[in-house]
RNA sequence: GGGAGCGUAGCUCAAUUGGCAGAGCAAUGGACUCUUAAUCCAUAGGUUGAAGGUUCGAUUCCUUCCGCUCUCACCA
C-alpha cells in the first residue's frame, strides 16, 4: 500500500502503476515474475561492437543477444518505440516494433510499460539511423513492475547524463540520496562510479597483501574490554551470559595475539565503531584495514605504504595524481618523512630545542587563543600530550600532499615500541594527506613489562578524567609474555582513503548507508 | 553541544516591497513505425516541513518545534 503520509500525486502514480501491473496478467505476464535468464550484458555488447559500422552489422549480423534490465527511458511512436535498458554493466538501446513483435507488442501499445520497469529482450544488433547501437527486439517480455517512479529524469545515455550533470541532477536532495541510496545509485551515474571505485580499492588491497603472503582473518567485533585505540565505545549486552560488551574500536590487540600464535603476516579489513561525533570525516561505523608483519619495522611499513597507495591510486583511478577538491594530490612514491618535533618547529620557529621539552612553556603556547574549557584540559596534559595537541593545532591541517610524520611521544602511543636512542618517543608514524590522518603505524611494543606500565598510565589518565582511554587487558599481557616477535603494524582508514580516490567531500559519499537520524513520521 | 544556512508539485527550481502559488521534466488522455532532453494537442497535480503569532492579507516578517546541510568543538 502507498503510505498515508504521501502526497496525492505520489499516491495516484502508485495506484495507476498497480493497475497497470494487474493488466499485465491479461497479456499472460506476471508483474513480479521470474525465470527470464539473460545471456549477455549491455556494456559488453556495446564494447564488443563499438567500432562496427551499420553496413558491417547488416552484412554479418552477430548472433541474437538476450538481455534483461531496467527500462530507464522510453521514446514511443505508437506502433514502435525506443527503450533504453540499463543493467549492471551499462545501457543499451532497444527498438521494439509492432510488426516485428506481433502480440508481444501489446503491453507497449497499451502503455503498460513504464520507466523503472524491468524487461527481458532478445534480438539482433544494428545501428539506428542516428548511428546508435540498438537491439531490434524479436522477443520482448516485461518482467517486473515498478510501482513507484524513479526520481525525475534519468541519465540514460552519455549525452543525457552530460545534460543532467550540467543542468538539473536527477536526485539532488542530499538527505534523500543518503536515506534512499537505491534511488541515488540508479539515477546518478557518478555515484555508481564512486562505489565501484571503493570496491576496487578494497579488492586491490586484498590482492596486494595476499601477494605478500599475508593472510586475512576476522577477529571479534564484540569486546569485553576497550582496547586498541583512544575512543569512546558503543555498549551492548549479551543476555544469556549476562555480559556487558563493547563494539570494538579497533582490532589491534586480537591481531597481535594472532602474531603470537604464529600468523606472523596477518590483516583484517572490517568495521570499527566509535561513539563520537558525526561529521563529513566521521561515521560512527567505519572500515579499517589493520595489518601486522613480523620482523618488519615502522620504517619498512613506510616503504610498503607509499608503494601500496601509489599502486592503489593507479589501479583505482588510472594514475598516481588525484584531484581532491582544489588540491592535486600526487601519490607517486618518495613522500616526506618528518619527525613530529621538527614538523612543529617548522611552523613555530620561535620555539627552541629546549622549549620543546619545557612542559609549562608548551602548555602556554598551546593554550593561546583557545576557550576556557580547552585551557583547563591543556593544563592537565603531560609533555607528550601537549606536543600532540600542538601538532594537531598547527601542523596537521597544513599537510596537503602525502606526508609521514614520525617519532610520536610515548605518552600518546600506549601500544608502540620505544625508540632505542630516545625512549621518550616511539617508533611510530602517521600518514597525512589533505590535512587528514590516513594511516597510523608503529613498531609494536613486545615488552610485556613495559606494556603493563603503559596500560597503568592509561588507567591514570582515566582517573584524571580522560574519557578516551584503553582498559587494562591482562590476557594481552599474558600473550606478550609468551613472546611476540619483533613486529610492525599499521591501520589505514578505508573510508578516508576512498574519499581521496573518488574526490568525495563527505565520508557519507563513500559509505552506502551512512548513519542518519531516523525519520520522524 | 555552539554558530550559519536551507525546507514550495513525484523530481529540479521560480515567485518583485507582505498582495490571485508558477515553470520544465515526470504523470494522465490523444496523435505518431529511426528516436535519444523525441515532438505535437489536451488534462490533472499544492495543508509552501509542523504549530503558533503579527497583519485586512504571510511562501515572504516574528517565536517555538522537526528535519537536513555546512562549520566549530569533540573525535587519530
Amino acid at each position: 500500500m502507498a503510505a498515508e503520509d504521501e502526497g496525492e500525486v505520489e499516491r495516484k502514480i502508485y495506484e495507476e502503476r498497480r493497475a497497470k501491473g494487474e493488466s499485465w496478467k491479461q497479456h499472460g505476464l506476471n508483474p513480479f515474475g521470474n525465470g527470464f535468464r539473460p545471456q549477455h550484458t549491455c556494456g559488453k555488447v556495446v564494447k564488443d561492437h563499438a567500432n562496427d559500422t551499420a553496413e558491417q552489422l547488416e552484412e554479418a549480423p552477430p548472433a541474437p543477444y538476450r538481455l534483461a534490465g531496467r527500462v530507464v527511458s522510453i521514446r514511443s511512436f505508437g506502433k514502435a518505440a525506443f527503450l533504453v535498458l540499463q543493467d549492471r554493466t551499462g545501457t543499451l538501446q532497444i527498438h521494439v516494433k509492432a510488426d516485428v513483435l506481433g502480440p508481444a507488442y501489446a503491453p507497449m501499445a497499451d502503455k503498460l510499460v513504464d520507466v523503472g520497469d524491468f524487461v527481458g529482450v532478445e534480438g539482433t544488433l544494428f545501428r539506428s539511423k542516428t548511428g546508435e547501437l540498438t537491439i531490434k527486439a524479436t522477443t520482448f517480455k516485461p518482467l517486473s513492475k515498478a510501482l513507484r517512479p524513479v526520481p525525475g529524469k534519468f541519465a540514460a545515455t552519455e549525452e543525457g547524463a552530460k545534460f543532467l550533470e550540467e543542468n538539473v541532477g536527477s536526485l539532488a536532495d542530499v538527505e534523500q540520496r543518503y536515506r534512499r541510496r537505491y534511488l541515488d545509485l540508479l539515477s546518478n551515474r557518478d555515484v555508481r562510479e564512486t562505489f565501484r571505485k571503493r570496491t576496487k580499492l578494497v579488492q586491490f588491497i586484498r590482492n596486494y597483501l595476499d601477494a605478500r603472503d599475508y593472510i586475512e582473518v576476522e577477529t571479534p567485533m564484540m569486546h569485553p574490554l576497550v582496547s586498541g585505540a583512544a575512543a569512546r565505545p558503543f555498549k551492548t549486552h549479551h543476555n544469556t551470559l549476562d555480559l556487558d560488551l563493547y563494539l570494538r574500536i579497533a582490532p589491534e590487540l586480537y591481531l597481535k595475539r594472532l602474531v603470537v600464535g604464529g600468523f606472523d603476516r596477518v590483516y583484517e579489513i572490517n568495521r570499527n565503531f566509535r561513539n563520537e561525533g558525526i561529521s563529513t570525516k566521521h561515521n560512527p561505523e567505519f572500515t579499517m584495514l589493520e595489518f601486522y608483519e613480523a620482523y618488519a619495522t615502522y620504517e619498512d611499513l613506510m616503504d610498503l605504504t607509499e608503494d601500496m597507495l601509489a599502486e592503489a591510486s593507479q589501479f583505482v583511478t588510472g594514475g598516481t595524481r588525484v584531484q581532491y577538491g582544489e588540491h592535486s594530490i600526487d601519490f607517486k612514491k618518495g613522500w616526506p618523512r618528518i619527525p613530529m618535533l621538527e614538523a612543529i618547529r617548522q611552523k613555530l620557529p620561535e620555539l627552541s630545542d629546549k622549549d620543546m621539552r619545557d612542559l609549562d612553556k608548551l602548555r602556554h603556547v598551546t593554550a593561546k587563543g583557545v576557550d576556557e574549557k580547552e585551557k583547563a584540559a591543556i593544563s592537565q596534559m603531560n609533555l607528550g600530550e601537549v606536543v600532540g595537541a600542538l601538532f594537531e593545532k598547527h601542523v596537521e591541517g597544513t599537510l596537503v600532499q602525502p606526508t609521514f610524520i614520525t617519532q610520536f611521544p610515548v605518552e600518546t602511543s600506549p601500544l608502540a615500541r620505544r625508540n632505542d636512542a630516545e625512549p621518550s618517543i616511539t617508533d611510530r608514524f602517521e600518514l597525512f594527506c589533505v590535512g587528514r590522518e590516513i594511516a597510523n603505524a608503529f613498531s609494536e611494543l613486545n615488552d610485556p613489562i613495559d606494556q603493563e606500565g603503559r596500560f597503568k598510565s592509561q588507567l591514570d589518565a582515566k582517573a584524571r578524567g580522560q574519557e578516551e582511554t584503553m582498559d587494562f587487558d591482562a590476557d594481552y599481557i599474558r600473550a606478550l609474555e609468551h613472546g611476540l616477535p619483533p613486529t610492525a603494524g599499521e591501520g589505514i582508514g578505508i573510508d578516508r582513503l576512498a574519499m581521496l580516490l573518488t574526490n568525495a567531500p563527505s565520508i557519507r559519499d563513500v559509505i552506502l548507508f551512512p548513519l542518519l537520524k531516523p525519520q520522524k513520521t
